[in-house]
DNA sequence: TGTATCCGATACACAGATGTATCGAAAGAC
DNA sequence: GTCTTTCGATACATCTGTGTATCGGATACA
């Protein structure tokens, strides 16, 4: 990996093997969990010689890093288009519905996500990038609520709608954890929409089963 | 690590290596995460050589599955002692803030339990068991608010009392991931109730800043 | 106290990963 | 097409961890 910052010669080769890099990552972290990876693995697994790893990144580390980050940008935008679809008003449930789709769409994505999380949980430095990261999700999901509900204030006890971004998240990452163990997508998504609509109505809906 | 089911000659010096290895096993993953931890560091913790370890344990998996399981019976048990402490009727929020004060006690706890969740989401037959310590854990909070609510039916479109349980479970995972990354146990006692008082009563309370 | 059994330390053989140094080949600039 | 720069394969030295086999001291029990 580059550590100068001289102008390289920046060549075609070289992005295409890159991406390669990571998208075999992905699998193999998906797959066995990024504590259980080496080195050679991705390499192996993306057709590669370990030469080309370290000419294009410092550690596995750098990787895992470099892996989240690109997911996890490609997830933020979905879910702004999510978010920004419909007018410039109202529809909460259409927007959970879409937004749901999205942010539970593929589980080995959530999979290798946590695992980031774990890490970063022992990094300060890689915990200061997810909060960040968070931060930005729940921003974009206050503008649409404030966008959307007018001043009708968030119900109950949660507060400011900055307080309803926040218990969107953490209903998000709560019905992950099952997710991750449970694997059942579907009744996620169904669980997902009812935990929000809980959050984020005044009670006012239907009353289904939750499980 | 036995295989064989004979009668060994009773023990008590075994006990104390294999509680201490637990013990120093859980500060080492708590320190670096399961992932990153060898059998060598574990023993080295403890102050034991491998010998020790092979003769107790037979693989590192193993010895987390132990560690887990011994953890998280011991928390299983106070929350059911702050479950069950009030009489057999109401106080809901009593109870709130008492499971509350157990549950988010201890940041190394989060982070080991957390990494066996990653752990678990990849091996099938440990998943269950965590899905069975997940499922009692429910159902103590379900038994919990039909004592306590009578026939005050959970509000909003949660479902049934079951799926209340469900609810409060996904919050305290929820709140489990933002702590684990910013480290701020005291916010995340008052959010946790926060919470959990919204999703519990029909958002008749008072109206506290989120965050 | 004697003694049969168990526990855990030590040593060894082996497997696998890491990082670096080197070099041929590919790709871009002209 | 050639020439120069860059990429990535290969080989090497090293290190760390693993599992096993063995053995002496510890422990329980009579």
């Amino acid at each position: 990996m580059e550590t100068e910052e001289t102008t390289r010669r920046v060549t075609r080769r070289r992005v295409r093997t890159r991406a390669n890099l990571l998208d075999a990552a992905f699998q193999v972290f998906a797959a066995k969990g990024f504590g259980r990876v080496s080195i050679e693995e991705v390499c192996e697994a993306a057709g590669y010689s370990r030469g080309a790893f370290y000419s294009n990144f410092d550690s596995l580390d750098g990787l895992f890093f470099a892996l989240y980050r690109q997911r996890a940008d490609l997830i933020a935008e979905q879910v702004s288009g999510a978010l920004a679809l419909d007018g410039p008003d109202l529809d909460v449930p259409a927007a959970v519905d879409r937004v749901t789709e999205v942010l539970l769409l593929d589980l080995d994505w959530l999979l290798v996500k946590t695992d980031f999380l774990v890490h970063a949980a022992r990094e300060p430095k890689v915990a200061e990038t997810l909060l960040e990261h968070r931060a930005r999700l729940r921003g974009a999901i206050a503008d649409r609520l404030a966008r959307a509900r007018g001043f009708t204030p968030p119900p109950a006890v949660l507060g400011d709608i900055d307080g309803a971004a926040h218990a969107v998240v953490a209903a998000y990452d709560g019905v992950t954890t099952q997710l991750l163990l449970d694997k059942d997508v579907e009744h996620a998504r169904v669980w997902l929409k009812q935990l929000l609509t809980a959050l984020l109505t005044d009670g006012s809906g239907s009353s289904p089963r939750a499980h």
